[in-house]
DNA sequence: GGACTGACAGATATTGAAATCTGTCAGTCC
DNA sequence: GGACTGACAGATTTCAATATCTGTCAGTCC
Protein backbone atom coordinates (compact mmCIF):
# COMPACT_ATOMS: atom_id res chain seq x y z
CA UNK A 1 0.00 0.00 0.00
CA UNK A 2 1.07 3.16 -0.57
CA UNK A 3 0.97 6.21 2.22
CA UNK A 4 -2.54 7.25 3.72
CA UNK A 5 -4.63 9.16 1.30
CA UNK A 6 -4.84 12.50 3.24
CA UNK A 7 -7.22 15.71 2.93
CA UNK A 8 -3.94 17.74 1.73
CA UNK A 9 -3.65 14.86 -1.07
CA UNK A 10 -7.23 15.00 -2.26
CA UNK A 11 -6.84 19.21 -2.01
CA UNK A 12 -3.72 19.42 -4.14
CA UNK A 13 -5.06 17.02 -6.79
CA UNK A 14 -8.45 18.44 -7.19
CA UNK A 15 -6.40 21.80 -7.71
CA UNK A 16 -4.62 20.11 -10.01
CA UNK A 17 -7.77 18.62 -11.83
CA UNK A 18 -9.49 22.11 -11.76
CA UNK A 19 -6.56 23.54 -13.53
CA UNK A 20 -6.88 21.19 -16.28
CA UNK A 21 -9.96 20.23 -17.44
CA UNK A 22 -11.93 23.04 -15.69
CA UNK A 23 -14.86 23.87 -13.12
CA UNK A 24 -17.07 22.10 -15.69
CA UNK A 25 -15.37 19.08 -16.15
CA UNK A 26 -14.13 18.13 -13.27
CA UNK A 27 -15.31 15.16 -11.94
CA UNK A 28 -14.88 13.74 -8.28
CA UNK A 29 -13.76 10.20 -10.59
CA UNK A 30 -11.07 12.58 -12.23
CA UNK A 31 -9.78 13.19 -8.94
CA UNK A 32 -9.68 9.82 -7.76
CA UNK A 33 -8.04 8.75 -10.85
CA UNK A 34 -5.16 11.42 -10.26
CA UNK A 35 -4.85 9.90 -6.93
CA UNK A 36 -5.28 6.19 -8.00
CA UNK A 37 -7.81 5.33 -5.92
CA UNK A 38 -11.92 4.92 -5.94
CA UNK A 39 -14.16 7.44 -5.91
CA UNK A 40 -15.35 6.23 -2.97
CA UNK A 41 -12.80 7.07 -1.00
CA UNK A 42 -12.58 10.67 -1.71
CA UNK A 43 -15.59 10.88 0.11
CA UNK A 44 -14.41 9.66 3.13
CA UNK A 45 -12.33 13.07 3.67
CA UNK A 46 -15.11 15.57 2.23
CA UNK A 47 -19.18 14.75 2.57
CA UNK A 48 -20.11 16.83 -0.73
CA UNK A 49 -18.19 17.61 -4.36
CA UNK A 50 -19.28 20.67 -3.20
CA UNK A 51 -17.32 21.01 0.28
CA UNK A 52 -14.83 19.88 -1.34
CA UNK A 53 -14.78 22.24 -4.28
CA UNK A 54 -15.43 25.21 -1.02
CA UNK A 55 -12.28 23.65 0.47
CA UNK A 56 -10.54 24.46 -2.50
CA UNK A 57 -11.32 27.71 -3.32
CA UNK A 58 -10.90 28.80 0.58
CA UNK A 59 -7.35 27.90 0.67
CA UNK A 60 -7.03 29.93 -2.69
CA UNK A 61 -8.34 32.68 -1.23
CA UNK A 62 -6.53 32.23 2.13
CA UNK A 63 -3.41 32.84 0.03
CA UNK A 64 -4.42 35.71 -1.57
CA UNK A 65 -5.48 37.37 2.18
CA UNK A 66 -2.27 36.78 3.43
CA UNK A 67 -0.22 38.76 0.70
CA UNK A 68 -2.57 41.89 0.60
CA UNK A 69 -1.86 41.77 4.33
CA UNK A 70 2.08 42.31 3.21
CA UNK A 71 1.24 45.99 1.27
CA UNK A 72 0.32 47.80 4.55
CA UNK A 73 3.47 49.76 5.55
CA UNK A 74 3.37 51.64 8.87
CA UNK A 75 4.97 54.18 7.69
CA UNK A 76 3.28 55.66 5.06
CA UNK A 77 0.33 58.01 4.97
CA UNK A 78 -3.04 56.28 5.16
CA UNK A 79 -3.76 57.37 1.30
CA UNK A 80 -0.42 56.52 0.11
CA UNK A 81 -1.20 52.56 2.03
CA UNK A 82 -5.18 52.47 0.67
CA UNK A 83 -3.80 53.52 -2.84
CA UNK A 84 -1.32 50.86 -2.69
CA UNK A 85 -3.73 48.38 -1.03
CA UNK A 86 -6.13 49.23 -3.21
CA UNK A 87 -3.42 49.09 -6.21
CA UNK A 88 -1.99 45.86 -5.48
CA UNK A 89 -5.55 43.92 -4.95
CA UNK A 90 -6.73 45.47 -8.69
CA UNK A 91 -2.66 44.16 -10.25
CA UNK A 92 -3.25 40.66 -8.84
CA UNK A 93 -6.83 40.31 -10.38
CA UNK A 94 -6.29 42.13 -13.30
CA UNK A 95 -2.75 39.66 -13.99
CA UNK A 96 -3.97 36.74 -13.00
CA UNK A 97 -7.25 37.39 -15.61
CA UNK A 98 -4.66 38.60 -18.30
CA UNK A 99 -1.79 35.98 -18.21
CA UNK A 100 -4.46 33.00 -16.52
CA UNK A 101 -8.11 33.49 -18.01
CA UNK A 102 -8.98 29.89 -17.75
CA UNK A 103 -7.58 29.54 -14.27
CA UNK A 104 -9.16 33.15 -13.04
CA UNK A 105 -12.28 31.78 -15.00
CA UNK A 106 -12.51 28.74 -13.05
CA UNK A 107 -12.03 30.26 -9.58
CA UNK A 108 -14.74 32.73 -10.43
CA UNK A 109 -16.98 30.03 -11.18
CA UNK A 110 -16.14 28.03 -7.97
CA UNK A 111 -16.33 31.82 -5.19
CA UNK A 112 -19.78 32.01 -6.94
CA UNK A 113 -20.74 28.26 -6.81
CA UNK A 114 -21.12 28.74 -2.59
CA UNK A 115 -23.07 30.97 -0.54
CA UNK A 116 -20.65 31.25 2.27
CA UNK A 117 -16.94 31.86 0.15
CA UNK A 118 -17.85 35.39 -1.16
CA UNK A 119 -19.00 36.83 1.83
CA UNK A 120 -15.51 35.32 3.72
CA UNK A 121 -13.61 37.01 1.04
CA UNK A 122 -15.21 39.81 0.97
CA UNK A 123 -15.43 40.32 4.80
CA UNK A 124 -11.95 39.77 5.33
CA UNK A 125 -10.60 42.22 2.68
CA UNK A 126 -12.77 45.14 3.99
CA UNK A 127 -11.75 44.18 7.27
CA UNK A 128 -8.16 45.37 6.18
CA UNK A 129 -9.63 48.18 4.81
CA UNK A 130 -11.57 49.42 7.76
CA UNK A 131 -7.69 49.02 9.36
CA UNK A 132 -6.48 51.18 6.67
CA UNK A 133 -8.75 53.76 7.06
CA UNK A 134 -8.96 53.12 11.29
CA UNK A 135 -5.30 54.58 11.21
CA UNK A 136 -6.11 57.19 9.01
CA UNK A 137 -8.71 58.72 11.86
CA UNK A 138 -6.39 58.13 14.49
CA UNK A 139 -3.60 60.86 12.27
CA UNK A 140 -6.53 63.21 11.65
CA UNK A 141 -5.87 62.00 8.09
CA UNK A 142 -9.34 61.02 7.26
CA UNK A 143 -12.32 61.96 8.66
CA UNK A 144 -15.18 59.55 9.11
CA UNK A 145 -17.83 58.65 12.00
CA UNK A 146 -18.51 54.91 11.02
CA UNK A 147 -15.12 53.39 10.17
CA UNK A 148 -16.66 50.28 9.00
CA UNK A 149 -19.43 51.96 7.16
CA UNK A 150 -16.26 53.79 5.52
CA UNK A 151 -14.49 50.97 4.67
CA UNK A 152 -17.61 48.98 2.95
CA UNK A 153 -18.64 52.26 0.84
CA UNK A 154 -14.80 52.00 -0.41
CA UNK A 155 -14.70 48.77 -1.05
CA UNK A 156 -18.13 49.21 -3.21
CA UNK A 157 -17.12 52.41 -5.32
CA UNK A 158 -14.01 50.61 -6.32
CA UNK A 159 -15.97 47.72 -6.95
CA UNK A 160 -15.16 47.26 -11.33
CA UNK A 161 -12.13 47.16 -9.96
CA UNK A 162 -12.38 43.97 -8.32
CA UNK A 163 -15.06 42.19 -8.96
CA UNK A 164 -14.80 39.60 -11.36
CA UNK A 165 -18.14 40.04 -13.30
CA UNK A 166 -16.06 43.23 -14.86
CA UNK A 167 -12.66 41.20 -15.25
CA UNK A 168 -13.64 42.27 -19.25
CA UNK A 169 -13.50 45.32 -18.75
CA UNK A 170 -9.89 45.27 -17.36
CA UNK A 171 -7.97 44.86 -20.63
CA UNK A 172 -8.94 48.16 -21.50
CA UNK A 173 -6.25 50.54 -22.17
CA UNK A 174 -7.79 53.20 -20.27
CA UNK A 175 -8.48 51.42 -17.34
CA UNK A 176 -5.49 52.24 -15.33
CA UNK A 177 -6.49 55.87 -15.88
CA UNK A 178 -10.29 55.34 -14.58
CA UNK A 179 -9.17 53.54 -11.35
CA UNK A 180 -6.73 56.56 -10.61
CA UNK A 181 -9.72 58.94 -10.96
CA UNK A 182 -11.99 56.78 -8.74
CA UNK A 183 -9.59 56.03 -5.84
CA UNK A 184 -8.33 60.37 -6.20
CA UNK A 185 -12.03 60.91 -5.70
CA UNK A 186 -12.67 58.51 -2.78
CA UNK A 187 -9.32 59.36 -0.92
CA UNK A 188 -10.44 62.88 -1.60
CA UNK A 189 -13.91 62.04 0.01
CA UNK A 190 -12.18 60.36 3.13
CA UNK A 191 -10.60 63.78 4.05
CA UNK A 192 -14.43 64.99 4.52
CA UNK A 193 -16.73 62.39 4.77
CA UNK A 194 -19.94 62.90 6.46
CA UNK A 195 -23.48 60.39 6.72
CA UNK A 196 -25.79 60.76 4.29
CA UNK A 197 -28.20 62.66 7.29
CA UNK A 198 -25.74 65.31 7.72
CA UNK A 199 -24.56 65.10 3.98
CA UNK A 200 -27.48 66.96 2.22
CA UNK A 201 -25.68 70.80 2.90
CA UNK A 202 -24.28 72.70 0.45
CA UNK B 1 -54.41 44.36 -48.37
CA UNK B 2 -53.87 45.78 -44.97
CA UNK B 3 -51.78 48.63 -44.67
CA UNK B 4 -48.56 48.90 -45.24
CA UNK B 5 -45.48 47.48 -43.09
CA UNK B 6 -43.45 50.20 -41.15
CA UNK B 7 -40.27 49.63 -39.26
CA UNK B 8 -42.01 50.85 -36.40
CA UNK B 9 -44.74 48.25 -36.68
CA UNK B 10 -41.54 45.84 -36.82
CA UNK B 11 -40.42 47.23 -33.80
CA UNK B 12 -43.32 46.73 -31.51
CA UNK B 13 -44.25 43.59 -32.76
CA UNK B 14 -40.38 42.82 -31.95
CA UNK B 15 -40.78 44.51 -28.73
CA UNK B 16 -44.07 42.42 -27.93
CA UNK B 17 -42.19 39.53 -29.28
CA UNK B 18 -39.45 40.00 -26.88
CA UNK B 19 -41.48 40.08 -23.70
CA UNK B 20 -43.43 37.23 -24.22
CA UNK B 21 -40.69 34.75 -25.50
CA UNK B 22 -37.50 36.38 -23.94
CA UNK B 23 -34.54 37.03 -26.17
CA UNK B 24 -33.44 33.31 -26.10
CA UNK B 25 -36.64 31.87 -27.77
CA UNK B 26 -37.98 35.43 -30.03
CA UNK B 27 -37.32 34.87 -34.04
CA UNK B 28 -37.87 36.68 -36.75
CA UNK B 29 -40.30 34.29 -37.68
CA UNK B 30 -42.42 34.81 -34.80
CA UNK B 31 -42.50 38.37 -35.26
CA UNK B 32 -43.59 37.92 -38.95
CA UNK B 33 -46.39 35.72 -37.37
CA UNK B 34 -47.25 38.68 -34.85
CA UNK B 35 -47.27 41.11 -37.88
CA UNK B 36 -49.03 38.37 -40.54
CA UNK B 37 -46.42 38.46 -42.89
CA UNK B 38 -43.77 36.71 -43.83
CA UNK B 39 -40.50 36.77 -42.55
CA UNK B 40 -38.85 37.80 -46.01
CA UNK B 41 -40.72 40.87 -45.28
CA UNK B 42 -39.18 41.99 -42.26
CA UNK B 43 -35.62 41.64 -43.77
CA UNK B 44 -36.41 44.81 -46.19
CA UNK B 45 -36.69 47.11 -43.30
CA UNK B 46 -33.82 45.61 -41.05
CA UNK B 47 -30.84 43.87 -42.84
CA UNK B 48 -30.39 41.81 -40.13
CA UNK B 49 -31.77 39.88 -36.34
CA UNK B 50 -29.15 42.14 -34.37
CA UNK B 51 -30.01 45.23 -36.11
CA UNK B 52 -33.90 45.03 -35.31
CA UNK B 53 -32.71 43.99 -31.85
CA UNK B 54 -30.28 47.13 -31.81
CA UNK B 55 -32.87 49.01 -32.76
CA UNK B 56 -35.45 48.31 -30.14
CA UNK B 57 -32.98 48.42 -27.46
CA UNK B 58 -31.78 52.13 -28.56
CA UNK B 59 -35.95 53.03 -28.43
CA UNK B 60 -35.88 51.64 -24.82
CA UNK B 61 -33.07 53.41 -24.07
CA UNK B 62 -33.84 56.92 -25.38
CA UNK B 63 -36.86 56.79 -23.28
CA UNK B 64 -34.85 56.26 -19.90
CA UNK B 65 -32.64 58.71 -21.28
CA UNK B 66 -35.31 61.46 -22.17
CA UNK B 67 -36.85 60.30 -18.10
CA UNK B 68 -33.66 60.92 -16.94
CA UNK B 69 -32.74 64.36 -17.73
CA UNK B 70 -36.17 65.44 -16.02
CA UNK B 71 -34.84 64.26 -12.57
CA UNK B 72 -32.55 67.99 -12.47
CA UNK B 73 -34.03 70.80 -10.85
CA UNK B 74 -32.14 74.05 -11.59
CA UNK B 75 -32.94 75.57 -8.19
CA UNK B 76 -31.24 72.77 -5.96
CA UNK B 77 -27.69 72.17 -4.96
CA UNK B 78 -25.19 70.17 -6.94
CA UNK B 79 -25.10 67.87 -4.47
CA UNK B 80 -28.65 67.21 -4.10
CA UNK B 81 -29.10 67.08 -7.69
CA UNK B 82 -26.32 64.85 -7.96
CA UNK B 83 -27.50 62.89 -5.47
CA UNK B 84 -31.39 62.80 -6.42
CA UNK B 85 -30.22 61.78 -10.08
CA UNK B 86 -28.27 58.50 -8.65
CA UNK B 87 -30.86 57.65 -6.79
CA UNK B 88 -33.54 58.10 -9.27
CA UNK B 89 -31.52 56.02 -11.76
CA UNK B 90 -30.66 53.58 -9.07
CA UNK B 91 -34.77 53.37 -8.27
CA UNK B 92 -35.82 52.90 -11.66
CA UNK B 93 -32.85 50.13 -12.30
CA UNK B 94 -33.65 48.06 -8.97
CA UNK B 95 -37.71 48.20 -9.39
CA UNK B 96 -37.12 47.07 -13.34
CA UNK B 97 -35.16 44.46 -11.98
CA UNK B 98 -37.76 43.05 -8.91
CA UNK B 99 -40.95 44.04 -10.58
CA UNK B 100 -40.15 42.31 -13.96
CA UNK B 101 -37.18 40.29 -13.59
CA UNK B 102 -38.06 38.77 -16.85
CA UNK B 103 -38.22 42.10 -19.18
CA UNK B 104 -35.20 43.54 -17.15
CA UNK B 105 -32.90 40.33 -18.08
CA UNK B 106 -34.50 40.57 -21.67
CA UNK B 107 -33.23 43.72 -22.22
CA UNK B 108 -29.89 42.75 -20.08
CA UNK B 109 -29.36 40.62 -22.68
CA UNK B 110 -30.52 43.08 -25.45
CA UNK B 111 -27.48 45.91 -24.48
CA UNK B 112 -24.83 43.65 -23.91
CA UNK B 113 -25.39 41.88 -27.38
CA UNK B 114 -24.33 44.72 -29.15
CA UNK B 115 -20.87 46.50 -29.46
CA UNK B 116 -22.00 49.90 -29.38
CA UNK B 117 -25.57 50.13 -27.22
CA UNK B 118 -23.56 49.95 -23.64
CA UNK B 119 -21.08 52.75 -25.05
CA UNK B 120 -24.01 54.74 -26.64
CA UNK B 121 -25.98 54.55 -23.49
CA UNK B 122 -23.15 54.98 -20.78
CA UNK B 123 -21.80 58.00 -22.47
CA UNK B 124 -25.40 59.61 -22.40
CA UNK B 125 -25.74 59.33 -18.80
CA UNK B 126 -22.07 60.22 -17.81
CA UNK B 127 -22.60 63.47 -19.90
CA UNK B 128 -25.29 64.15 -17.60
CA UNK B 129 -23.36 63.53 -14.68
CA UNK B 130 -21.03 65.85 -16.38
CA UNK B 131 -23.59 68.58 -16.66
CA UNK B 132 -24.62 68.35 -13.10
CA UNK B 133 -20.99 68.60 -11.85
CA UNK B 134 -20.05 71.41 -13.98
CA UNK B 135 -22.93 73.46 -12.53
CA UNK B 136 -21.69 72.46 -9.03
CA UNK B 137 -17.80 73.49 -10.07
CA UNK B 138 -19.57 77.28 -11.33
CA UNK B 139 -21.24 77.88 -8.17
CA UNK B 140 -18.15 76.58 -6.69
CA UNK B 141 -19.41 73.90 -4.88
CA UNK B 142 -17.53 71.36 -6.14
CA UNK B 143 -13.71 71.14 -7.14
CA UNK B 144 -12.09 69.53 -9.93
CA UNK B 145 -9.84 70.21 -13.20
CA UNK B 146 -11.18 67.75 -15.16
CA UNK B 147 -15.00 67.53 -15.32
CA UNK B 148 -14.97 65.09 -18.11
CA UNK B 149 -12.71 62.56 -16.22
CA UNK B 150 -14.41 63.26 -12.56
CA UNK B 151 -17.80 62.79 -13.92
CA UNK B 152 -16.74 59.35 -15.22
CA UNK B 153 -14.79 58.44 -11.63
CA UNK B 154 -18.50 58.60 -10.16
CA UNK B 155 -20.06 56.85 -13.17
CA UNK B 156 -17.60 54.08 -12.17
CA UNK B 157 -18.17 54.74 -8.55
CA UNK B 158 -21.60 54.54 -8.27
CA UNK B 159 -21.75 51.48 -10.94
CA UNK B 160 -22.87 48.31 -8.26
CA UNK B 161 -25.93 50.57 -8.25
CA UNK B 162 -26.68 50.94 -12.10
CA UNK B 163 -24.29 47.82 -13.83
CA UNK B 164 -26.55 45.24 -14.01
CA UNK B 165 -24.08 43.00 -13.65
CA UNK B 166 -25.02 43.78 -9.34
CA UNK B 167 -28.89 43.41 -10.22
CA UNK B 168 -28.83 40.36 -7.76
CA UNK B 169 -27.73 42.36 -5.51
CA UNK B 170 -30.14 44.94 -5.54
CA UNK B 171 -32.50 42.76 -3.48
CA UNK B 172 -30.23 42.94 -0.31
CA UNK B 173 -32.26 45.06 2.42
CA UNK B 174 -28.89 46.53 2.94
CA UNK B 175 -28.32 48.26 -0.58
CA UNK B 176 -29.77 51.43 0.17
CA UNK B 177 -27.52 51.60 3.14
CA UNK B 178 -24.49 50.66 0.48
CA UNK B 179 -25.95 53.30 -2.01
CA UNK B 180 -26.13 56.48 0.64
CA UNK B 181 -22.45 55.47 1.75
CA UNK B 182 -21.03 55.49 -1.53
CA UNK B 183 -22.89 58.65 -2.88
CA UNK B 184 -22.19 60.33 0.36
CA UNK B 185 -18.36 59.34 -0.06
CA UNK B 186 -18.35 60.75 -4.08
CA UNK B 187 -19.60 64.11 -2.92
CA UNK B 188 -17.42 64.28 -0.04
CA UNK B 189 -14.55 63.66 -2.76
CA UNK B 190 -16.22 66.08 -5.16
CA UNK B 191 -16.26 68.84 -2.51
CA UNK B 192 -12.53 68.73 -2.51
CA UNK B 193 -10.95 66.57 -5.19
CA UNK B 194 -7.84 66.36 -7.23
CA UNK B 195 -5.91 64.44 -9.59
CA UNK B 196 -3.73 61.36 -8.67
CA UNK B 197 -0.79 63.48 -9.71
CA UNK B 198 -1.56 65.95 -6.97
CA UNK B 199 -3.55 63.46 -4.49
CA UNK B 200 -0.38 62.31 -2.67
CA UNK B 201 -0.18 64.71 -0.09
CA UNK B 202 -1.64 64.33 2.85
C1' DG C 1 -42.17 48.80 -60.47
C1' DG C 2 -42.02 48.20 -55.84
C1' DA C 3 -43.83 45.52 -51.79
C1' DC C 4 -44.22 41.08 -50.60
C1' DT C 5 -43.83 35.81 -50.76
C1' DG C 6 -41.99 31.33 -50.10
C1' DA C 7 -38.50 27.94 -51.18
C1' DC C 8 -33.82 27.27 -50.27
C1' DA C 9 -28.74 26.54 -48.11
C1' DG C 10 -26.13 26.86 -44.30
C1' DA C 11 -26.13 27.78 -39.41
C1' DT C 12 -28.23 27.11 -34.97
C1' DA C 13 -31.23 24.98 -31.58
C1' DT C 14 -33.92 21.01 -29.70
C1' DT C 15 -34.55 16.47 -28.22
C1' DG C 16 -34.17 12.04 -26.29
C1' DA C 17 -31.39 7.96 -25.86
C1' DA C 18 -26.96 6.58 -24.12
C1' DA C 19 -23.13 7.54 -21.23
C1' DT C 20 -21.25 9.47 -17.20
C1' DC C 21 -21.31 11.29 -12.60
C1' DT C 22 -22.63 11.76 -7.59
C1' DG C 23 -23.28 9.88 -3.33
C1' DT C 24 -24.19 5.36 -0.70
C1' DC C 25 -23.03 1.19 1.39
C1' DA C 26 -22.25 -3.73 1.97
C1' DG C 27 -18.23 -6.13 1.45
C1' DT C 28 -12.88 -6.83 1.04
C1' DC C 29 -8.33 -6.48 2.66
C1' DC C 30 -4.59 -5.87 5.74
C1' DG D 1 -11.34 -2.51 13.06
C1' DG D 2 -10.63 1.00 10.07
C1' DA D 3 -9.26 2.39 5.27
C1' DC D 4 -10.59 1.35 0.93
C1' DT D 5 -13.28 -0.80 -3.04
C1' DG D 6 -16.69 -1.29 -6.53
C1' DA D 7 -21.44 -2.04 -7.77
C1' DC D 8 -25.58 0.48 -7.62
C1' DA D 9 -29.79 4.09 -8.08
C1' DG D 10 -30.97 8.37 -9.34
C1' DA D 11 -29.44 12.74 -11.33
C1' DT D 12 -26.85 15.03 -14.76
C1' DT D 13 -24.38 15.42 -19.08
C1' DT D 14 -23.19 14.23 -23.86
C1' DC D 15 -24.05 13.55 -28.59
C1' DA D 16 -26.03 12.97 -32.86
C1' DA D 17 -30.27 13.03 -35.41
C1' DT D 18 -33.93 16.11 -36.21
C1' DA D 19 -36.21 20.42 -36.47
C1' DT D 20 -36.08 25.28 -36.69
C1' DC D 21 -34.11 29.64 -37.84
C1' DT D 22 -31.46 33.25 -40.55
C1' DG D 23 -30.63 35.60 -44.54
C1' DT D 24 -31.15 35.41 -49.82
C1' DC D 25 -33.45 35.87 -54.03
C1' DA D 26 -36.13 34.64 -58.08
C1' DG D 27 -40.79 35.00 -58.72
C1' DT D 28 -45.82 36.78 -57.73
C1' DC D 29 -49.19 40.24 -57.20
C1' DC D 30 -51.33 44.61 -57.40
Amino acid sequence: MAEALTGEAILAATEEVLRRYGPAKATVVDVAKALGVSHGSVYRHFPTKAALREAVTRRWLDAIHVEMESVLDENASASDNLRAWLQRLFDKKRRSHVDEPELFATFRVLVSESCVIPDYHIGHLVGQVARIISAGVETQEFVTDDVERTAKAVWDATDMFHHPAHAQEWGDPHIQAAFDAVVSLVIAGLRYNRTPSAAGDA
